[in-house]
DNA sequence: TTGATACATAGAGGGCTTTCTATGTAGGCG
DNA sequence: CGCCTACATAGAAAGCCCTCTATGTATCAA
């Protein structure tokens, strides 16, 4: 008797660049400290949260936020704005509801 | 003049337990294989699919595989079964859902 | 029982991530 | 100018993640 497996497969395999960016794009949400940063950031309004509001109350240095700010921006999560001396950072929700859709296969490029 | 920081924020931090919690779902669908495998396991049926079936085409090796699957399965975004000798995984749409909700703060428990 | 197949687990190695301290840059005020 | 504040960047150390090979477990067939 044959015992091979005998699943059928037909859908294409993901792109390999494709799967790439999208576990950028999750990844850069996927740690505890950006999560608490989005939900300060997202419960702010859409003129965004000063630096300085996200620094004290994480318990960890400026420098360590900075990076974790710039994780965020790079993935294009959370857009920033300079005034003055301060910088203001807002959740980019476009990019949120991609991500989204995603998850759920609700995005018109096939994911999953 | 005073030039501190003016940003109101009134909102109730997010708990670290909450943080880790999320920042785990996010972490087990951030890596491209795992998206890879997510792709592949969501566009099969409710059935799932066979295990032999994500080997080959992801160019990793078996053991790689297997390592993976357990971490969606741990996360909670997959399901497995055995039948036999074999193995099927198969999507979770109820977590992915409840992920999908998070991102665009349309889940009950306050997220962001 | 013996052997083969399907999958899971263990342990090691290399690379990436996150944190810190120290320093750099830029704007506002006197 | 000279100093302070707000934020970003650099570099190093510690830990985690993903990969592999080797091995273990379970099911089926002969």
């Amino acid at each position: 008797m044959d015992t091979s497996c005998r699943t059928t497969q037909i859908d294409a395999p993901l792109d390999d660049d494709r799967a790439q960016d999208i576990a950028a794009a999750l990844k850069a949400l996927a740690d505890p400290t950006r999560v608490k940063l989005m939900h300060r950031i997202a419960s702010a309004g859409p003129d965004g949260v000063c630096v300085c509001e996200l620094t004290v109350p994480l318990g960890i240095s400026q420098p360590s936020v900075s990076y974790h700010l710039r994780i965020l921006r790079d993935a294009g999560v959370v857009g920033s704005r300079r005034e003055g001396t301060f910088a203001y950072y807002s959740a980019r929700g476009e990019a949120l509801h991609a991500l989204s859709d995603l998850l759920v296969g609700r995005e018109a490029v096939a994911a999953w």
